[in-house]
DNA sequence: ATGAAAGCGCTAACAG
DNA sequence: CTGTTAGCGCTTTCAT
């Protein structure tokens, strides 16, 4: 049996190529003997194509990253493709090495949260035709397809309900900033003081990272102003942690001398000490749309027009937001 | 220039062959203008060796597994390996087969969290020398080479604690059966009790998964009981969020009506409506050990006799344990 | 219905 | 100091 032979066998390709069921029964037979399995290193070499295709993030320990790399994984894995799972550190060098890296080993696209500061290298592959889908992180003006939430209305929608509460003194703990999730829920922040004719103090508008860490700090510094704001909007889910370890240090207590209100709901959100009131993306969808996207792009080898997903996000009314009208909490329950 | 000469000066051996300064000169600064990148597919081939290894676990969206795949990519990056992160969905079957697909993508190891109910598979690899190491559940008098945690210990103390808290009948939530980090908790469970001279009842021991849903349902049905424990040991972090969830709908409070600690601390955990005692791990070491004995195990071709790790637990004492003696409750604050 | 040969991009042995 | 050659394992065209 000559190489040829046993590959056009072993790939399903019988028919094709009219082989002797005699032949395919010797060669079937043989490869399960010899235990025998292709290396696919020489395969996508010659085939120009690895079915790999990879998904950077920033931080795959935050559960937000994870939960979507899963189902990520779980669709593309349907399709044939394998999924290489990266870490940029929330580091824009890093996921410029990361993305080299990754071409080098020729995948055949790439998914990616990009840290969101700089986005030529991205640019620049998607002008090339390389497949290549944003997911959470965006550019405006960039014309690259992302699957993202609408982060602007999510936060518009958090910020009314603190308002409509009766709050008017409202910290914004931020994440990264100029990065899009940030500047969209930040943007709905100072829109609905405008909605509701308030005007916005830009010494509330603080931190500077989505992680647990800036919470904290933030809101320790908060907590020793003249004014200390009656409630918080924390950006993303590890702030939110950071604010309850602050809060909790300095005696406050949500919602009677606090009010929070979170993006990014968790399993844990509905069972914390006050159970937090939060806005929810739809992870699982972001990231099955993104796949289906990339694996669209791949298909069509770059030559697709595609254009960009924004889901909608939901509140879920819990009790870690207090009306200051009345003396009744906002919230469906507070155990 | 030859393709050669290229390759030796792109890959640092100027000096070995004494390629001379101005041909490395005219080499990297035509890479440079070409964007030259390596096909590292080529280049695996030919070596042999992808600089490459994988991590396989049963739930990357478990962020006790994302934890440890970050501090394992970490590590492994500093070293020059990349690491290509798999979820086997807690299933056997999958597990073999990216084991399969990772084998054929000529990965140089294997770290594994296997599902752990079945080893032929990891055996043969290892009696193959090819490098691999299992991390948090592994395979008692089978010599493959791990690192955990003192499973057995530490749900020996958190258990010890209950009884010593005056706590007699207490359920014990466990994970999938037959599974090393289960089996050790429920034996450190089971000897706890024996320690104290009490006898065990094993219509207490219950559940058979590691995941929310099983600590929901168990805890459901748990107080639906003639006699309701006291107590529960819940033998995983999404365990005890599920048990909480049963908990609170039935409206138990903890540790009033009944006390509950769990295994694996997260950053939540202090957050809790109470906060919860925990048993905690050492995950980043964990994951660090681990991608230091592979990175040994391939650089020793698979010929190094290694030992496994075992790293000690420690217990974090909060609010969700109360004592029955006197009427305080153990533990070190309860907000 | 099958085989021979070429080539994917790279590196190492050998030659000079 | 640099080039030539061979070959890693695979697939596909071409030939028969």
């Amino acid at each position: 049996m000559s190489a040829a032979t046993v590959s056009r066998v072993l790939n399903g390709k019988s028919e094709k190529y009219r082989i002797s069921k005699k032949t395919q029964d010797i060669i079937n037979k043989a490869a399960k003997e010899l235990n025998y399995s292709p290396n696919q290193l020489a395969r996508s070499l010659r085939l120009k194509r690895s079915n790999t295709i990879a998904y950077i993030n920033p931080d795959i320990s935050n559960p937000f990253f994870s939960s979507i790399g899963k189902s990520i994984v779980k669709y593309a894995r349907a399709s044939g493709y394998s999924i290489v799972l990266c870490d940029s550190e929330e580091n824009t060098e890093m996921e410029i090495s990361l993305i080299k890296t990754m071409l080098e080993h020729k995948v055949d696209g790439l998914i990616i949260s990009p840290v969101g500061l700089k986005y030529a290298h991205l640019l620049e592959l998607h002008k090339r035709k390389f497949p290549i889908v944003l997911l959470d992180r965006y550019f405006p003006k960039v014309d690259i397809p992302y699957v993202t939430s609408d982060n602007y209305q999510g936060a518009l929608e958090a910020v009314s309900l603190l308002i409509e509460s009766g709050h008017t003194c409202i910290a914004c703990i931020q994440g990264l900033k100029n990065t899009s999730p940030n500047n969209d829920r930040v943007n709905g922040y100072i829109d609905a003081f405008r909605k509701y004719g308030l005007s916005v103090d830009n010494e509330y508008i603080i931190g500077e990272s989505f992680g647990e860490e800036n919470g904290y700090i933030e809101t320790k510094l908060l907590l020793k102003r003249k004014n200390v704001p009656t409630a918080i909007f924390a950006v993303s889910n590890l702030i939110s942690l950071g604010a309850l370890r602050a809060l909790k240090e300095e005696k406050y207590m949500v919602p009677d001398d606090i009010s929070v209100i979170s993006f990014d709901d968790q399993p844990y959100s509905q069972f914390l000490s006050t159970p937090m009131t939060t806005v929810t993306q739809q992870s699982f969808q972001i990231g099955q749309i993104a796949a289906k996207m990339i694996i669209d792009q791949i298909a069509s080898k770059g030559n697709i027009e595609q254009r960009s997903i924004l889901l909608p996000t939901r509140i879920i009314l819990r009790g870690s937001v207090k009306s200051r009208h009345s003396h009744k909490k906002t919230g469906m329950h507070k155990i």
